[in-house]
DNA sequence: CGTCTATTTGAATGTACTCAAAAGCGGTGG
DNA sequence: CCACCGCTTTTGAGTACATTCAAATAGACG
């Protein structure tokens, strides 16, 4: 396995916690390596996720289909985040996520297997994924928030401010999907600024 | 402090972690009791929120106030629930939500400190507390998506399914609130079903 | 009983959507 | 290297879901 994407997720992990050459090892044993080409999907609708991502290079996008066949991005996950569909990963049932790649990706990937078997043999991996929940939690909670009480406008500002890097790198019509209107609307709107 | 509150919290405790008796008063041991009147605010916009609630009796409601004046419900929280403004709490950064009271309610409250004292002591908690962050996250995705790819009337609907104890106890405005429309169109929506 | 708040109802308005079509852009193959 | 194809973005007209404002009614609490 590569050492430059070892050291990306070792560096990702110590901004929470702290491991010693050993748990470093027994860490980085439990990964393995994929890759994606753009466009090429991870999970799809009625998966059982079992594994989660941390992305190395290139993008990933969560995404949902609802009944009238219009895609809901989710989340993103640029280089150096997680990603997984949460509800199926923890509850082992068929999920209603998509994970595709917006570009060729690489990630890895630790199954859920091992990462119970984590948090038995280097139990601060408990903390470290308590802390990494507990910030994505609060960001959803904004998000919902922001939602609830701003037009679409505001939200679409709020987005470029917190993700600077990821609107040159994305289709407008992701960025619609994501603040929740329309590619069509999301242009008018784009215009009127 | 009373029995039948402790028990409470220890049995939702025990929903994911097996304590010993002597961790069972380390934990307990931590707690304090709050009272909290109808309308009466434990939590109010721009607070440092340093504790986390456990509702015992009565229920909670969690807002925001837009730039409008308009208020959104974040979440509720009835007995048996844990509630705190969790960007705040994570961040000691003053919070923007509101947290008071629907009706008379008991909590008990266990300080950020003591939070992460408990996590040096008693290490299962990380797990309980990764498990709830868990939860609640996978909740919020999914109140996310419902929001952006279902009508309103839809949103009502799982809002009754998911929480029928909870449709008869608030009143109706909080539930529009929650799900994220005016009391007027709740009303009007409610008659044409 | 009276006051305060919650709910209902109605009319006018607005934000965002649908549908349709044109224009732009990027990649691929001849 | 250019032509074509598919996909994204733009533009426009008509529509719909939900809001605002206002006022009447109903409930709840002291």
């Amino acid at each position: 396995m590569d050492k430059p994407q070892l050291d990306l997720i070792l560096n990702n992990v110590s901004k929470h916690i702290t491991l010693t050459p050993a748990e470093k090892d027994i860490f980085t044993g439990m990964l393995q390596t994929k890759q994606l080409k753009r466009k090429q999907h991870w999970v799809a609708y009625g998966d059982v996720c079992r594994h989660s991502a941390f992305v190395t290079s290139g993008c990933l996008r969560g995404y949902t289909v609802d009944q009238n066949g219009i895609e809901h991005v989710l989340s993103f996950a640029p280089v150096d985040w997680w990603m997984a569909d949460m509800y199926s990963l923890l509850s082992h049932q068929p999920g209603q996520l998509n994970i595709e790649a917006l570009e060729d990706t690489e990630m890895l990937l630790l199954s859920k297997a091992n990462q119970e078997e984590l948090y038995q043999t280097v139990p601060k991996f408990e903390r470290f994924f308590r802390i990494l929940a507990e910030k994505s939690l609060v960001a959803y909670q904004q998000r919902l928030i922001d939602n609830l009480s701003l037009p679409a406008s505001e939200r679409y500002a709020r987005f470029c401010k917190r993700y600077p890097t990821l609107i040159h790198q994305l289709p407008q019509k992701q960025i619609a999907s994501y603040i929740g209107v329309t590619p069509e609307f999301f242009s008018k709107m784009r215009k009127s600024l």
